[in-house]
DNA sequence: GAATTTTAATATGTACACTTATTATATGCT
DNA sequence: AGCATATAATAAGTGTACATATTAAAATTC
């Protein structure tokens, strides 16, 4: 039994490192769009829904507030969302996105799904199944787990 | 077919789902000891190998320079390891674990094994050998695909 | 052995990511 | 109505994470 931690093949540790390279994968795939992963995620959910506040749709895709309402700017910026004071509540403030930013989100659609099958690509067609499988049920249930609290 | 993209059960953004809770979790279990998972895994691998410099201790937990320059700066700060310029380079700066950094890393051992688990907790005994095992598959992959560059 | 190229560390700038605090507005209660 | 509580958004502070540039010191090449 060594002292220190054998760290390199802890689940803490690989999950960080997938983090980082299909954070890497995604940024060589789309690197003609100069959109990041996250702005990528909430561009498409808004479209889902428009018209969404900031925590509604900061909470579909699991950010918290200070950190969405940072990359909603950035997007505003881009010209790829609209913000409209909410006239029923004052406090909000309503997401559409804009020709461009709905523009921009289906162009990328083919290199986004790419991006997940080069993610993918170290694994056989059952075993990419299985992980994105266990991948799921793992983030499920520590939602879940948070939300009890 | 939708317009837009299901990146709710895109690997993507699994994975970044996985790692915030998998930071989380470490924050919890670990909460008394104020040190990150990257501060953890710095300085534990350092114990293994007293004496290394900068890019080398960066290139065994997989961070770029700069990031690591700055964990590292940390990490003197609260006195938990030493930085000695290297007599033979002087470009060098060598990095020893201070005894309360050696002292911090073996208090916070059974912690760490605890986060683990409790990442690990939705899933059996054998899915969570599936998944770590795929895990070291799709992360030892990318490794060796971007050193080919 | 002087010039070119590498390399180690740092600096700079942008973008997540989260915590705690603040401000303005709504809502619930009595 | 008036007050306490809750909520939406922002602000401030810390810590990754990475690209690019800079500086100083090797190592290589000619």
């Amino acid at each position: 039994m060594a002292i220190t931690f054998d760290y390199h093949s802890a689940p803490g540790h690989l999950i960080r490192r997938a983090h980082q390279l299909s954070v890497s994968v995604f940024a060589e795939k789309t690197a003609e769009f100069d959109i990041t992963p996250v702005q990528f995620a909430m561009l498409n959910a808004l479209m889902d829904d428009p018209g969404e506040d900031q925590t509604t749709l900061a909470e579909k895709v699991a950010f918290d507030a200070a950190t969405s309402g940072a990359v909603i700017v950035r997007l505003e910026a881009k010209g790829l969302l609209r913000r409209d004071a909410d006239a029923n509540d004052k406090r909000r403030k309503l997401l559409t996105a804009t020709k461009e930013g709905e523009k921009i989100v289906i162009a990328m659609k083919a290199a986004v799904t790419d991006v997940q099958l080069q993610i993918l690509k170290p694994l056989s067609f059952d075993e990419a199944n299985q992980f994105t499988n266990l991948l799921c049920k793992l983030v499920a249930w520590h939602d879940a787990d948070s939300s009890k609290i």
